[in-house]
RNA sequence: GUGGGUGUAGCUCAGUUGGUUAGAGUGCCUGGUUGUGGCCCAGGAGGUCGAGGGUUCGAGUCCCUUCACUCACCCCA
């Protein structure tokens, strides 16, 4: 029988790699914990419109990404490529701003987007995704992006660079957009093919293209923070003011535009050179259009993603502990043995102790050769010379000692084990 | 969607100008002790050489097609 494989861009985390990705997990929700955010857990599956209408439909995501169907109920339906959208959607069906102003969620779990994978970009992907509803003040989104920098520090990482910008908002985004468009059309002749088509769907992008004609006709182009009103500019100084203060170290990309279209004000992006192409550890920003966006109240928020995926492959193996908690293994030698041997083993689970033997009847010496690749701290050896006397020889895998312990004395087992 | 690279044992990889039975290391199993692990030694299992077609007396090796993986573009986390 041919083999069945996985689909393409969609991979298994085995077993060798999973004790990381428990590692991280438990230690972002510690820190969430602290910071007061709290879980929120929501669907893979969401109506297709939730995402043409947060997303936009101009962006890559929703144009040419999303793994979209007709469900047999006639509707179409999109597995999700991002989580913002599906968080504030519960946000607004839950009415949660009536039971609290101030929202701060996170979620984690994947998404998927069908692009050609590459390193550090799959199709089902991870992300960690925070989401901080109902407040304005810039002091919110320095906090955010404080507590991103210790977290991803925490983990570990290092050399990370923090990028801000801001976006402006719907007032002053538009006039700028219009600048932005006319000066390229005048130029429209030095850029590469792709940017003329973005100059009719997406401009701003045209800033962020990697091609040198295109970069150089755009450094003479209009910056947005030159054009963005005196509130969005006092918005975004007082956000660098106490990124200062939290002493988070912060560069301003004054070129940096998001790729999604809801994003105003405070926009941001971690990036770091362990990545490969795919360097974007985390994206971020304000979207304080976006609630209302969706049919809910005019709610302000900010939040950001981490790539989950990306963020254990810059984890080193080295730096993981082994687990050092008690650990059993029970050699049985014969049938009865091997029966004294079943129900001692389950006995010992129930007492929180871990234990493992074998089935297949081995040698000894196999039974201690598989103790050992276990790692287990002791070895509890049952033969018929045991099941007369009605002990067992428990041997200590660290220094290879050996002393007798009763079979019927679970208790007394389990206090030596324990140490 | 576009381009480059790579497909040989569970894993990491050798394999000469095309030549007989395709190798190594590691992992796995067994033995070296009648009931004792790590180190060492010996043996064993495990391969449709990604798939299909072609050239040839003969193809892992050359040619074509295709698939998968991978890196990059694009885009993003």
């Amino acid at each position: 029988m041919a083999k069945i494989t996985s689909v393409r861009g969609f991979r298994d985390i085995l077993p060798d790699e999973t004790p990381k990705w428990q590692r991280v997990e438990e230690k972002v929700r510690e820190i969430f914990f602290n910071f007061g955010i709290q879980e929120i857990r929501i669907p893979i599956l969401e109506k297709t419109e939730l995402f043409k209408r947060g997303i936009g439909e101009a962006t890559d995501i929703v144009e040419k990404e999303m793994y979209t169907f007709l469900d047999r109920g006639n509707e179409y339906l999109t597995m999700r490529p991002e989580a913002t959208a599906s968080v504030i959607r519960a946000y607004i069906e839950h009415n949660l701003y009536e039971k609290d102003p101030v929202a701060k969620l996170f979620t984690i779990g994947p998404m998927f987007r069908r692009e050609r994978p590459q390193k550090g970009r799959f199709r089902q992907f991870h992300q960690i995704n925070v989401e901080f509803l109902g407040q304005e003040d810039p002091r919110i989104d320095a906090e955010l992006m404080s507590m991103l920098m210790y977290l991803l520090g925490e983990l570990g990482l290092k050399e990370l660079k923090l990028e801000i910008n801001s976006l402006g908002c719907d007032i002053c985004r538009p006039a700028f957009r219009e600048k932005v468009t006319g000066f390229l059309k005048d130029r429209e002749g030095k850029l590469c093919e792709d940017c003329r088509r973005r100059l009719g769907t997406n401009p701003l992008r045209i800033f962020d293209c990697k091609n040198e004609s295109c970069q150089e006709t755009i450094s003479g182009a209009p910056v947005i923070l030159d054009f963005i009103c005196g509130e969005c500019k006092e918005h975004f100084e007082k956000v660098t003011e106490h990124l200062e203060i939290l002493s988070v170290p912060s560069v301003i990309n004054r070129r940096m535009v998001r790729g999604l279209d809801y994003y105003t004000r405070t926009a941001f992006e971690i990036t770091t050179q362990a990545l490969g192409a795919q360097n974007a550890v985390t994206g971020g920003g304000r979207y304080d259009g976006l609630v209302q966006m969706l049919g809910g109240p005019a709610v302000s928020g900010i939040g950001f993603a981490i790539g989950f995926d990306r963020l254990i492959s810059m984890l080193s193996d080295a730096d993981e502990e082994s687990d050092v908690r008690p650990n059993i293994f029970i050699a049985a030698l014969g049938d009865e043995a091997q029966g004294r041997a079943f129900f001692i083993c389950n006995t010992l689970r129930r007492a929180g102790i871990r234990a493992e033997m074998d089935f297949a009847g081995r040698s000894l010496k196999s039974q201690m050769k598989r103790a050992n690749k276990l790692s287990c701290s002791h070895t509890l050896i049952i033969g018929d010379k045991e099941i007369d006397d009605g002990t067992a020889q428990l041997r200590n895998m660290q220094d290879g000692t050996q002393e007798p312990v009763n079979i019927q004395d679970a208790g007394a087992l389990i206090q030596i084990v324990t140490g």
